[in-house]
DNA sequence: ACATTCAGATAGAAG
DNA sequence: ATCTGAATGT
């Protein structure tokens, strides 16, 4: 191959990166600054240029997306699959180790992960079980604080409690970790924790990693925290090179523990590490690069950097002010048909927002109007609760110890295991050290209950026994259709009624077939299919598996969309208490991680940005007047141009960007306001849009739900105000 | 033991 | 508004 195109079309830094010999260096790489493409023709250089074996290359991301999309592109730059090279997130590569070296890391051959939802309940459990108040300890928050300490690289023997409080949340921390541990349970901070333990306690295992990736490359190093930097810095030693990529002004993981300050730590520890700035931008038209760097400096922790771009002004800005969350999502929905009418597509547009909970308004207009979208993250597959009862079968098949699983299926389809069976096996399980399982067979060996629910717990590890013999010469997708009949789970779901319940059961078919499409990954050496399957689910469930390839909106939460670029994008709910939110307004140091969230939002947009608020908002039930985000605020006008109503009635003036109420005084004489929702008799209801003149012969303008948009005479109409 | 109803918490992001 | 766990009823 003809070295030279690893660099055509590179611009000068980004060839310093790409072709620097072997060395540790920092490449700072702004939004849109072909960072991936650095990172993918720096591979391919090594390989090619620099003659390193794939082996002996690891390049680690956070998202499955990332890995996906650097392996991709690698492959292809090289016309094939580069064999040995390992290229995978963090978590994923933890956990290949450990299940490489899982004697060694102390754990059984069949550990599973668990979720985060595993995590809670199990702590709520052991809570109950400590007879702790769960008011005054809250599970969520013993989760947040072991897993804080996790980060850390923290045991509870390493802590010191200064005070009675601590000191119960270490006693919180313990328990837990026991409980994981007798089942053969690894959350997600542990993945990171025990394996990099692995390398303390097993210097030989360390140095034949070290001896091996002479050089290792890290996407989204802002991202990282104190273990990630931790196992890092120690794969790397003294003969390796790190190269890493990030930069600072898109941290925006700071509260699960990310640390911006890794990237000087960096700087420290691996002296003589060469700074590489990526400033030029390929993405933007100018206007709205230069929002975005006009609203980046209102920050002060920043490393200094700003994009530029040769690209031309392109259009502005367009700032909508709406009156509610229904009248934002159908603008949304105009401008989308719009931007398809002149032959756009779907898949050009995005719409961003700051929680996954205001999707459904949008999906709502979106359903309305019948364009085809797709939601990324949010309620992934796996999480679903008929999901996760059918995996938990398949986790005791491969587990008898893991409680989380056995806790979760005892009586599910209801087998006369209640309140009275489970809290003997409870009790018998903390008694004696030991799992759920466990305690059940040797309460029932030894005769030690009778009765009822010795007979219904007889009958359920009968059960699950029969399950797992029954299905020992089964391909997995056709274990899992057997568990999920036999287990009675479908026969339950089927039972019950209403439309939730139909697609519970097309949801268990399609994980049969989900099952069927499984192919094992190379990488999981050792493994059984089984156990890659129950791996895959909690690891790389995110990525969506049908619709990818359709013509459909996408739809995602600002954090989901960093990496990504689109045509169109809208950012929606800019307002103050939603974006920045309200608890970034209270907890100190957030607010400068919301503007930069602010800044990955503006700097996914390629051609066309729009950015709205509503004037009321219904949130937890309740209306709310939110005023426009600060973030507005601070891009200049020069950049942005205000988006009115279709017929303008009312003076631009009066129209201002902040102004909340005052233009709807003389309107008001009427008795209706823009945005409030009324009742027709005929037309069912809608929301007044719009008016013209005023007193009696004021004419309206109503979009209704189902007819469109209709103009009334308020004193012929009979609205009924809702 | 199970089904239904009720009250209260809860809406911040991902592997 | 929606979901969860507890209280209540059968």
């Amino acid at each position: 191959m003809d070295v030279s195109l690893l660099l055509d079309g590179l611009n000068d830094e980004q060839r310093n990166a790409v072709a620097a010999p072997p060395s540790s260096m920092l490449v700072l790489a702004g939004a849109g600054s072909g960072k991936t493409r650095v990172l993918v023709h720096r591979l391919a250089w090594l390989m090619q240029v620099e003659q390193c074996s794939p082996y002996s290359l690891l390049a680690v991301t956070f998202t499955n997306k990332a890995a996906a999309e650097m392996r991709g592109r690698v492959d292809k730059l090289l016309n094939g699959r580069q064999q040995g090279m390992w290229i995978g997130t963090f978590h994923g590569i933890a956990h290949r180790l450990l299940r490489a070296h899982h004697l060694d890391a102390g754990l059984p051959a069949e550990f599973q992960i668990i979720d985060s939802d595993d995590q809670l309940r199990l702590l709520k459990r052991l809570i109950k079980a400590m007879n702790l108040d769960e008011k005054q300890w809250p599970a969520k928050q013993a989760m947040w604080y072991i897993g804080g300490k996790k980060d850390e690289g923290l045991r509870p023997e390493h802590l010191q409690a200064y005070d009675p409080i601590e000191r119960n949340w270490i006693k919180i921390y313990q328990a837990y970790q026991e409980s994981c541990d007798r089942a053969g349970l690894v959350d997600f901070g542990e993945l990171l924790l025990r394996s990099h333990e692995l390398w303390l306690h097993k210097p030989h295992i360390l140095a034949h990693y070290q001896d091996r990736f002479s050089n290792i490359l890290v996407d989204e190093f802002q991202d990282t925290n104190n273990i990630q930097y931790a196992w890092l810095r120690m794969l790397t030693g003294d003969r390796g090179n790190l190269m890493i990529v990030g930069d600072d002004d898109q941290s925006i993981y700071g509260w699960r523990g990310a640390q911006v300050a890794n990237i000087q730590r960096f700087l420290t520890d691996f002296d003589g590490a060469k700074t590489i700035k990526l400033e030029q931008n390929y993405r933007s038209s100018s206007n709205i690069l230069n929002a975005a760097n006009a609203l980046i400096v209102n920050n002060s922790e920043r490393m200094g950097k700003e994009l530029w771009t040769e690209d031309n002004e392109g259009d502005p800005i367009s700032l909508y002010a709406s009156f509610n969350e229904v009248d934002e999502a159908r603008f949304v929905v105009g401008r989308i048909k719009e931007w398809q009418d002149q032959g756009g597509s779907l898949s050009d547009c995005a719409i961003l927002y700051r929680s996954n909970a205001q999707s459904r308004v949008v999906e709502d207009a979106l359903l309305q109007e019948q364009l085809a979208y797709r939601i990324y993250g949010g309620h992934r597959f796996f999480d679903r609760l008929e999901i996760k009862d059918a995996m938990a079968y398949m986790r005791l098949k491969n587990n008898r110890d893991d409680d989380a699983a056995f806790e979760r299926i005892v009586n599910k389809p209801t087998r006369g295991i209640g309140d009275r069976a489970l809290s003997l096996l409870r009790d018998a399980s903390r008694e004696q050290g030991s799992t759920l399982w466990q305690a059940a067979t040797y309460l029932l060996d030894n005769n030690l209950i009778a009765g009822r629910a010795a007979s219904s717990i007889r009958k359920f590890v009968e059960l699950i026994t029969a399950l797992d013999n029954d299905v020992a010469e089964l391909a997995l997708h056709e274990q899992i259709d057997h568990v999920v009949l036999y287990s009675g789970l479908k026969s339950m779901y089927q039972l019950e009624k209403g439309e939730k319940a139909q697609s519970r059961i097309e949801n268990l078919e399609e994980l049969v077939s989900a099952a069927r499409g499984f192919k094992i990954p190379d990488d999981s050496e050792e493994m059984t299919e089984l156990s890659a399957f129950l791996a895959f689910a909690v690891l790389e469930s995110a990525e969506g598996q049908a619709d990818e390839f359709d013509d459909a909106v996408q739809l995602m939460t600002l954090h989901s969309a960093k990496g990504l670029e689109f045509p169109v994008v809208f950012m929606i709910g800019v307002e103050e208490g939603m974006f920045p939110s309200q608890q970034s307004t209270e907890e100190s140091g957030r607010m400068e991680e919301e503007r930069r969230l602010c800044y990955v939002g503006i700097t996914r947009a390629m051609k066309k940005l729009y950015i709205s608020y509503a004037e009321s908002r219904r949130l937890y039930g309740k209306e709310m007047n939110h005023r426009p985000s600060r973030f507005i605020r601070e891009i200049p006008e020069k950049y942005i141009e205000e988006i009115r109503l279709k017929t303008q009635i009312r003076q631009p003036t009066q129209f201002g960007r902040f102004s909340a109420g005052s233009e709807k005084m003389s309107f008001e004489s009427t008795g209706y306001q823009l945005g409030q929702r009324v009742l027709h008799a005929k037309f069912g209801e809608g929301i007044v849009m719009n008016y013209e003149g005023s007193g009696p012969q004021c004419r309206i303008q109503i979009e209704f739900d189902q007819l469109g948009s209709k103009w009334l005479v308020v004193s012929y109409a009979r609205l009924q105000a809702l």
